[in-house]
RNA sequence: CGGGGCGUGGCUCAGCCUGGUAGAGCACCUGGUUCGGGACCAGGGGGUCGGAGGUUCGAAUCCUCUCGCCCCGACCA
């Protein structure tokens, strides 16, 4: 491909409603434009990567067996309402009717659609296992698009699913998978960690995300060099019980007029947060219930809904005046009979605390957990960095970090609600079990970038650059230096090399800067003086390092260059 | 959906507070000089100031409504 009449439409400087450094770029070096809110439009170079990442994909999946479809983005509403989620999908999903007034959406993922083909079409266990994916447009009605292709409202995705007649054959489907996932981001040149993920209302035995590390994420994780590595929403540590000395026989009260915060009540009692309790007021479908923790942790919201099943919310300050008759500063489990009382397992054991006495104002000192209340204990703390690893005990790590896919067994949530059965081998109908593994195409990109980029523009892994080499001829005047460049070009072309010429009739400085923004891995630079001398420069965009190479040497020294950086 | 910010030429922004008939840099076109890290000189084209309504002799500027975009939060199979 010639610059010349490519388009590359490259800002010199950021637009103004970008922030983060993958959406600055890609918006600067000409790959993306924006149509409306989390919707973007890919340019030739950001479609050229896009290309790349879903080469890798097939070439992997397609190794493990996996079979290519390609399925509708528009949707019938009976399939969404047979799965139950035309319902559950609430206002994330974007519908829509036809001319009949019948009820259509754009589809968000495809369990639906895939499950409906499995069903009229696999009769018994011998046609399993089956493992089928796609790559196709996503919709999802986003509350809040940002960050460029981080988070948006139309995206590609890879989506495969698999289809066992029982879970033995869905642990053999996911571990493909687990290991497909690692060869494919390996190739694409991501450093990447794979996390125990929680696997939400969505219910299903186990799931795992792959992330990479990056300030853009919104995820957090939790990891240690031992190999641990949580989602934050699920991360567990291992803490160092608290010895507590005794107490008074019962709780006692006591004034703390205006003293509201854990803090507070540390200072005017002497009392360390971690001998406080904090209760929290949540509210899950209308009633309400309490959650204590050890007074220096923190809730973990994710931990608590999966503790209950259900979604909660916590109390306005009024509901919790309603429910408790005390305010927010001082509240506590004791008395507390008409609700149910979640606590923290770090609780447990605990004695001679000190907790709100549900009357503003005054706390009780000296509480003892199992005799001064009753509660259903559970893991809801939010680990914190530093705490000691679960496994190993070492300082656990954690970091924002972007999630780039998820694994997880579905089970037979779609199989049973939609009726997709099999034989099996002893003549029974069996609901199908099912996997499903999704990748972000377009956030495999941005993370490339995220993690990839300096401060003169994006630093591709050769694997999914737009190009793998950038011919950059300095003067387009000199009739010689521009035939050998041409002849290099088309040399490498014809040796398969995925190269661009940059023959734009531009001053050197503009050449070096728009390469460097669009971050191609390798340039070689075609400048009259060097050439006189028989020799060219070969740039490494990664490090800057710029070494000569004689002309006549250049194309093998490319070619074996390439290839040691993976590029065939 | 709550909070904040911003909409002025393709891009970045000034002008708005204190109304008086729209500006800079970059980009673009023409000519010339340049040519190894976003050149210089000269000339030129391009803007319903997001939209609607109102106040006023007069509105980019003040008021009301509305649309769009960004950020924080809520949300996120």
């Amino acid at each position: 491909m010639r610059w010349s009449q490519m388009f590359i439409p490259t800002l010199r400087e950021a637009p103004a409603e970008a922030e983060v450094p993958s959406h600055i770029l890609l918006l600067r070096a000409g790959y993306i434009r924006q149509l409306a809110s989390g919707i973007y439009s890919y340019l030739p170079l950001a479609q050229r990567v896009m290309n790349k990442v879903s080469r890798i994909i097939r070439d992997e999946l397609d190794r493990i067996g996996a079979q290519e479809f390609f399925l509708p983005a528009l949707h019938p509403a009976e399939l969404w309402q047979e799965s139950g989620r035309w319902e559950s999908m609430g206002q994330n999903m974007f519908r829509l009717k036809d001319r009949a007034n019948r009820d259509m959406c754009l589809g968000m993922t495809h369990e639906e659609v895939f499950t409906s083909i499995a069903r009229s079409e696999i009769r018994s266990y011998r046609q399993l296992p089956q493992i089928w994916y796609q790559i196709q447009t996503k919709f999802r009605d986003e509350p809040r698009p940002k960050s460029g292709l981080l988070r948006v409202r139309q995206f590609t995705m890879k989506d495969s699913y698999s289809f066992d007649v029982n879970w033995e054959g869905l642990d053999a489907s996911y571990q493909k998978h687990y290991e497909v996932y690692c060869r494919i981001y390996d190739r694409c040149g991501l450093r990447y960690r794979v996390v125990e993920a929680d696997s939400g209302v969505m219910g299903g035995r186990q799931s795992q995300e792959f992330m990479v590390v990056s300030e853009a994420g919104e995820d957090q994780i939790c990891y240690c060099q031992c190999g641990y590595a949580a989602n934050l929403e699920k991360a567990v540590s291992r803490l160092e019980p608290i010895v507590d000395e005794s107490g008074p026989e019962k709780p006692e009260l006591v004034f703390t007029p205006n003293q509201k915060t854990i803090d507070e009540i540390s200072n005017f009692l002497k009392v360390k947060p971690s001998h406080q309790i904090k209760t929290l007021v949540y509210i899950s479908k209308h009633s309400p219930l309490l959650a204590l923790l050890r007074g220096d942790h923190q809730l973990n919201e994710a931990k608590l809904q999966s503790a209950l099943g259900i979604e909660a919310r916590p109390a306005r300050p009024e509901e919790i005046q309603e429910i408790i008759g005390a305010s927010a500063g001082s509240l506590g489990p004791v008395g507390i009979s008409k609700i149910p009382i979640l606590s923290d397992q770090n609780l447990k054991g605990r004695k001679n605390l000190t907790c709100g006495a549900n009357r503003d104002d005054y706390h009780l000192c000296g509480v003892t957990p199992d005799k001064d209340y009753v509660a259903e204990y559970h893991d809801l703390r939010l680990v914190q960095s530093g705490e000691p690893c679960i496994r190993c005990g070492k300082p656990l790590a954690i970091s924002k970090a972007l999630e780039i896919g998820h694994i997880f067994k579905l089970g037979t949530k779609y199989s049973e609600s939609m009726g997709a059965t099999v034989l099996n081998a002893d003549g029974q109908q069996t609901p199908l079990v099912m996997g499903c593994y999704g990748i972000g195409l377009e956030r495999v990109m941005a993370a490339a970038i995220e993690t990839g980029n300096d401060q003169d523009g994006i630093v591709w892994p050769c694997s999914i650059a737009p190009f793998s080499c950038l011919i950059s001829v300095l003067n387009t005047k000199d009739n010689q230096l521009v035939e050998a460049a041409e002849n290099t070009y088309q040399e490498l072309q014809r040796r398969r090399v995925d190269v661009l010429l940059d023959d734009r009739d531009e001053r050197p400085g503009v050449k070096f800067k728009d390469a460097d923004l669009i971050g191609i891995p390798f340039r070689i630079n075609f400048g009259s003086k060097k050439f006189k001398e028989g020799k060219v420069e070969w740039v490494e965009r990664s490090s800057k390092k710029v070494e000569d190479i004689n002309y006549l040497e250049l194309v093998p020294r490319a070619i074996s260059i390439l290839q040691e950086a993976g590029i065939r």
